[in-house]
DNA sequence: TCACGGATGCAACTCGTTTGCAACAACGGG
DNA sequence: CCCGTTGTTGCAAACGAGTTGCATCCGTGA
């Protein structure tokens, strides 16, 4: 499962995507390929990320405007991240209230709704969320940074 | 269409709910079931809404707590919030990144995943994200509050 | 090996949301 | 209809995730 596939060396991700192989980079790679869930970044700094809190924002950010790494969003402000690869492949997300952990659930069988909903044993679903981000029509190009909404 | 429909008065939401029927609530309900889409806690207060941010967050997590209304979390940490009733059926969103604009897109035929990523002219998707919220085996039933996560 | 441009670290900051507490008001019993 | 209980509101302060400015550092390509 050590396998040197091109799409688990960070290494290659990185040169791939035209981004320079520093070593913030090659260790956050590192560990959500190594990781089997999506994680925060407190969950990176708790696991002895020797780094600025900053950097490890924004390298996420860097890795996500690039597509090497999904984006979670939580109703409770933190931002769950996972490799965004063939080898984990789209796949809905439970996320607990309560104790705000998230876990993930299997890809979907035919893309069917009604399998997502099909929860393990012990998950009591409150709300199904769809959400898909991007670019609207007015922003398709031109990032707008920090404008305020009305 | 300014029916007196029991799902369109804000009393009549707050009574079936057993929630006292204040002001407050019954200004946001209103505002709500108006609003053809998803809003934030700062489109409400920039449209006039005359109480205390932290009331209108509150009254937001109660009405979420109860059923009555859908949050809707966005990577920006920004929670949108929409009416939870049959009139309002569950939709994907889509939610621009660059200017922060929240859309709702039109509810699911079948529920085929194919369909949601049929996206209307001039959207550019990123990502879609399907999360499932609510209560993992361990927190069934005893809300932990501010458990720090390890 | 060198110079350049992008990446990092630090400090300070923004912003969405929560919490503690005192004042207040909705609601059911008398 | 009034009154006490209980839940709700307002205010101030705090919290936590994420961002920004700037000086320094270091990967990268020549």
């Amino acid at each position: 499962m050590e396998k040197k596939d091109s799409h688990c060396d960070p290494r290659e991700v990185l040169e791939r995507k035209q981004l320079a192989r520093t070593a913030p980079r090659i260790a956050i790679l590192e560990k959500l390929i190594r990781s089997d869930r999506a994680i925060t970044v407190n969950d990176l700094v708790s696991e002895g990320m020797d780094m600025d809190r900053v950097t490890i924002y924004r390298t996420l950010n860097t890795l996500r405007d690039k597509g090497i790494v999904r984006e979670i969003p939580t109703s409770s402000g933190t931002n769950y991240y996972e490799m965004a690869c063939r080898h984990n492949p789209l796949h809905p997300h439970f996320y607990c209230t309560s104790c705000r952990s998230m876990t993930c659930l299997p890809p979907l069988a035919g893309g069917e709704m009604k399998a997502w909903l099909t929860l393990p044993e012990g998950l009591l679903a409150r709300d199904l969320t769809v959400s898909i981000s991007g670019l609207c029509g007015r922003c398709d190009g031109a990032p707008v940074r920090k404008e305020k909404e009305k």
